[in-house]
DNA sequence: TCGTGTGAACTCTTTCACAGCG
DNA sequence: CGCTGTGAAAGAGTTCACACGA
């Protein structure tokens, strides 16, 4: 049987929140913990866990590290990945340098953008390149994962540079939905729309 | 009967969509071309529209217009709201200037941060005060939503705040969960989660 | 004919309830 | 006891199927 969507989002929140206990040294959790930590219910979260085959331990709960360990494993979420962005505008140059990313596993290894000037102008310790290059990086370094930060009108065609240049997965943060070949795995994270839904639920 | 939080995602992107090929002049839009743009089935797409008791025209789909202006009625879209960003980092800096948001009726009208420093050195069109100041700056500018974008661990006291300034509803871009009082409505935006939602998609 | 509107069928998720175990 | 693990029940959400109207 499959994994559905939303336990796979709530597994990664879970397994965000295990990375950050783990470093306070706290050795076990319970359902309940994991449930009000990641804002589901506790029957969800055991639901969600017994779902991949992890055991906890009776009375005690779940061993942050060996539970970190297992869901990391079960979600491929154990090994490092590399990371480029295209659009170095304002949200892709901060993104360029966004500290949790390479905490988290996910190395941003290059930026593109199809202005030169923009391109010399950036100061960071992340190689910037003309994005007629992207194939050509994306190949050489392995690079597995596109964020997409360019504006709507461009977002498309970035999409399918970066498929055709052959990254697995996409994060898309322009304000269109972008369509890409099955098999390559995408989210859209749309500002606007996040907002408009927050609203949408007021008073 | 209630609309579905799903419901109401489909929605936003929907009314998103609307909105921008409103501006090319389309006036007639069918189910199925709205569900490839928002990523849903047509069926789907027709029953969430339905459940807000808006109706099509026969052969000729949604008039573009009077859709967008019914979905936005519904769910309170169609109103000009006030926002503020909380966390001038690069983040902060680069949503400040997100002219997107202006674009989309979430009028940006001020950002906060804790250090004097920062807030001296920013250069935006949009005014920029210390922290401490976040409770009468919101009141007197009648701001609904907060953006937050300070690290993990300023996030829950700059949600605390918030709220009791009187917002309505909180964007948290910080990589932690925040816990808000019940009736104020929230929504993480986890970067990192979102990459690992993507990988566990992977091969 | 084509595309909407909607009750009904179906499928997927979540919640419940309780057995099991230290 | 307290907390996990899991089949079963309940609840949501999605898809289907077809009536309807231009």
């Amino acid at each position: 049987m499959s994994i559905s969507n939303n336990t796979i989002e709530r597994i990664c929140r879970i397994f965000g929140y295990l990375d950050s206990i783990e470093k306070e040294k706290i050795e076990f959790i319970s359902s309940s913990e994991l449930a009000k930590a990641i804002g589901a219910t506790e029957h969800t979260v055991r639901k969600d866990i017994s779902q991949l085959n992890v055991i906890g331990f009776t009375r005690k709960g779940y061993e942050v590290k060996s539970l970190k360990k297992e869901l990391g494993r079960k979600l491929n979420l154990d090994k490092h990945r590399k990371a480029c962005i295209v659009g170095l505008g304002r949200l892709g140059t901060a993104l360029l340098d966004y500290e949790k990313f390479q905490d988290d596993g996910f190395q941003i290894v290059a930026g593109f953008d199809c202005s030169i000037n923009k391109i010399e102008r950036i100061k960071s310790d992340i190689n910037v390149f003309q994005v007629n290059r992207l194939k050509e990086i994306v190949k050489q370094q392995g690079i597995e994962l596109g964020i997409i930060a360019v504006p709507a009108k461009s977002a498309q065609s970035v999409a399918d540079r970066l498929s055709e240049a052959g990254v697995k997965g996409i994060l898309n943060f322009s304000p269109i939905k972008v369509n890409v070949a099955s098999g390559i795995i995408h989210l859209d994270m749309n500002f606007t729309s996040a907002l408009r839904v927050i609203s949408a639920q007021f008073k």
